[in-house]
DNA sequence: AACTATTTATAAGA
DNA sequence: TTCTTATAAATAGTT
C-alpha cells in the first residue's frame, strides 16, 4: 500500500523504522478496534516501538481483562520452549494443524504466532474473565475513557513514541501481578514512561475533546508527541 | 475497503459477523505481522472469536514473553477501575494526554484502549522479559514454529473458528501462571480446543509445509475449518 | 506533518 | 463456505 510494494523485512534504517511503525501502528489499532466493534469482541493488541516504548490497545474491555480471559483460558499447553515448540503440534495428534495448504501468502519470512483456541461461549473462562475487578487498577501509561456514542466506553491513550521524552509518571505492575501471585511476590521495575500518540484513535467528533471522556488534559499541546495518524478520514 | 463503506457500528446479522471477523482477523494478524518484521519489534495480539474462540499472534517471541515484558513493565499505574480510569490523566500533570487535538477520525462510535509507555530501550524490562524461559512452556492452541527464511522462527497456529469442533487438546494456563504465582494456587478450567485457522499466516513457500516447521500434522485435511484468508497476495 | 500514487484490505456478490 | 471483483483504506516515498 504505498508508492511501491514493499518487502516485509526488517527497515534498516533507524529513522524510517520508526517513522514506518509510528503509521503502521496506528493503522493497526485502527484495525483492532473496528474489528471489537464490528463483531464486537475482547481483544488485546501489545506492541513495543522500536525504541521501547509499548503501545496498547483494547476495545470495550480492559487490556487487562482480555489478558486475564486469555490467561484463565480452560485451554493451555505445558509444553517446553519457543524453539521446541512445534513438538507440541506432534503431541497432538487429531489437532487440525494443517494451516499449510490455505496458507495466504503473506508472512514472507519471518515469525509468527497464531493461535485460536475454542473457549465455548464466554462462560468458559470463570476465573476473573472480562468484567473482573481485579486487574481494575492497572494500567499502562496513559489512557482515557470515552463514550463517544453511548454505546460503551472508549478508552484511548497512547504516550510519545517518536520524541523520547520522560514523563513524571510511574506506574507498577503489581496490581496485575498481584492477580496472579501473593502481592510482593515479584520485584517490580520502575520507569518512567512517556506522552500520547494515538489520539487519532478516536472518533472524528471526539478528536478534539471526546464527548464521554471527561477527563482529557488540555495539556494538549504536548500532543504534538506523536499524532501519527494523518487525519484518516474514517466512517 | 470493499464495495461499500461499512459503518464501524456491531453486525447484528450472526454469521455476518462471524464472516467479517474472520476476514478481518486474518488481516489483522497479517499487519501485525509485518509491522513486527518491518520494525522488528515485540508484539501480542490477542482476540477473542465471536463464537469465543482464541485468536493470538506474536511475532519472533511467543505471546507469553511479550506478556511477560508487558506484564513486567515499569510503568504500571494502580489506579482505580476502567471506568475509572479517567482519573489517571488527572493525577498526572504534564502528561501528554491529549490525543484529542490529533485525532484520526476512526474509532466512530466505541470504547478503545491505546497506550505506550516508554521502557527505555530494550533493557529496561529486567524481570523475565523477552526471551524469558518463564512462560516458554505456554502456549494456547495449536502452534507451530516455522523459519521460512532463516530469519527468525516463525510461529504460525490457529484452531478453527468457523465451525466449532472441539480437539482432544486439553492444555493448561499452568504454566503462565506460575509464573505469576505459585504453581496451583488457581483453579484451572480445562476446555477443549478448536481446529487452525490462519494458516494464511504463514509465508508463501510455506504454505503447503513451511520449511522451518517440521512438526506440522499432516492431517491438513482438516484444516477446511477455517482458511479464511482467500490467498492473498502477499510480498 | 501533509500529500498522492499504489498497493492492500475487503464488503458484496457469485 | 471459497473465490472474484469493485471499492474503500492503508501507506511508501515525497514534499
Amino acid at each position: 500500500m504505498g508508492r511501491v510494494k514493499l518487502q516485509i523485512k526488517r527497515i534498516e534504517n533507524n529513522t524510517n523504522r520508526q517513522v514506518t511503525f509510528s503509521k503502521r501502528r496506528n493503522g493497526l489499532i485502527k484495525k483492532a478496534y473496528e474489528l471489537s466493534i464490528l463483531c464486537d469482541i475482547d481483544i488485546a493488541l501489545i506492541m513495543f516501538s522500536p525504541s521501547g516504548r509499548l503501545s496498547h490497545f483494547s476495545g470495550k474491555k480492559r487490556i487487562e481483562d482480555v489478558l486475564t480471559r486469555y490467561i484463565n483460558l480452560p485451554d493451555h499447553d505445558t509444553g517446553g520452549t519457543v524453539q521446541n515448540r512445534e513438538m507440541y503440534l506432534d503431541s497432538q495428534e487429531g489437532m487440525p494443524t494443517s494451516f499449510e495448504n490455505e496458507v495466504v501468502s503473506w508472512l514472507p519470512e519471518n515469525a509468527h504466532n497464531s493461535n485460536q483456541i475454542y473457549v465455548g461461549s464466554d462462560s468458559l473462562v470463570p476465573l476473573r474473565d472480562q468484567s473482573s475487578s481485579i486487574y481494575d487498577t492497572l494500567s499502562h501509561g496513559t489512557s482515557l475513557t470515552v463514550d463517544p456514542h453511548g454505546m460503551g466506553e472508549c478508552n484511548v491513550s497512547s504516550t510519545s513514541d517518536g520524541n523520547l521524552q520522560s514523563w513524571p509518571q510511574a506506574y507498577t505492575s503489581s496490581d496485575l501481578l498481584s492477580a496472579f501471585m501473593p502481592p510482593s511476590s515479584f520485584p517490580l521495575i520502575h520507569q518512567g514512561m512517556a506522552g500520547p500518540d494515538i489520539q487519532s484513535i478516536m472518533p472524528r467528533e471526539q478528536v478534539e475533546t471526546p464527548p464521554g471522556c471527561s477527563h482529557v488534559p488540555s495539556n494538549q499541546e504536548v500532543a504534538s508527541y506523536e499524532s501519527n495518524v494523518p487525519q484518516l478520514n474514517m466512517q
